[in-house]
DNA sequence: TTGGAATGTCAACAAGGCTGACGTATCTTC
DNA sequence: GAAGATACGTCAGCCTTGTTGACATTCCAA
């Protein structure tokens, strides 16, 4: 499929046709809609969008954060968020605090019911990416995680890599 | 990173923990940020979208493509899709032929200005992923587009075989 | 102590999804 | 030839989720 090829260096080359590149563009098109269609399709029955989804799933992964700290993650203006913020904490699946430190800002965590939805929806995204993972194969997993990595905006990339460490995995 | 062992029967097994699927949900959610961020800016000039990019696209892929063909792949309904097809076709991008063997069908061509707008759009959208495989080596490329195949939905999966396999590159 | 910066909220608007209803032209089938 | 099905376009109206602008609160430094 792809053409690989050793130079007199030794260094390992890629010949990239924009037909193999194109395919890879469309992939990313297709799976993306593959890989948001679980949650999109629960987020629906409850009446909430990807927007909530988002939320939920970053104040999971760093309870205590702050607005403005999800903000630069999620990359949307405050207004747009706090509006989700605002109907998730109606409803009761997040809280927010007053900092401690500084009044100024807000600590977000998720309440009982929103950790519940957070479970459900990341067990329907793990479990199809389980068994994409498992399809494709040990190699093939690494391979996914080093393009979509060099994929990031370098922006990006910082935020993902520092909650990547975050947990423990070895 | 990946934990691989051989059973007794010869086959490779993947530990999968909640926490390497997290990651490789968050690798997904961060890079197509960047897989979309090179076009989104060309398009912002222009005062198109995101749904323009895709009508576009597609139109490329498939000269000739019907309107409900187009529908099927996109997967928006009709009167999404036509506002994007009026606004283009108003502005000299896409042109629309009458059916020879079923007038009431309408086929789609990009005019010389589209093609040129997609050919802006796609080298910047090809450049971005040419480099990311260039960094991620060839090995990675194989796995990358085969996690991404995995993760479709069937449905998708063939829209994308079809497309995938028009044009030969090896 | 006061003015500027930072944080967060409210209001209003636009893009782009959606459903529903309908009109027109064109097959296709009886 | 009439009746129904199909392909496409359009109008109206709704929702989500992005945007900008204005404003209140709070902190900090001059």
């Amino acid at each position: 499929m792809t053409d690989t090829h050793v130079d007199h260096t030794g260094q390992s080359l890629l010949f990239l046709t924009d037909e193999q590149l194109r395919k890879g563009i469309e992939a990313m098109f297709f799976a993306y809609r593959g890989f948001t269609a679980d949650p999109d399709r629960i987020l629906d029955e409850q009446g909430y969008g990807r927007a909530h989804h988002r939320a939920v799933h970053f104040i999971h992964r760093a309870p205590g954060t702050t607005v403005n700290n999800l903000l630069s993650i999620l990359g949307v203006t405050k207004q747009s968020l706090n509006r989700v913020l605002r109907t998730l904490t109606q409803d009761g699946l997040v809280r927010s605090e007053i900092g401690q430190r500084d009044r100024r800002e807000r600590h977000l965590y998720l309440t009982e019911a929103g950790e519940a939805l957070e479970r459900e929806l990341s067990d329907a995204q793990r479990a199809r990416m389980r068994d994409a993972y498992r399809r494709a194969g040990p190699e093939a997993v690494t391979g996914f995680r080093q393009v979509l990595e060099a994929m990031m905006d370098e922006e990006m990339r910082r935020a993902y890599a520092a909650l990547r460490d975050k947990a423990d995995d070895r």
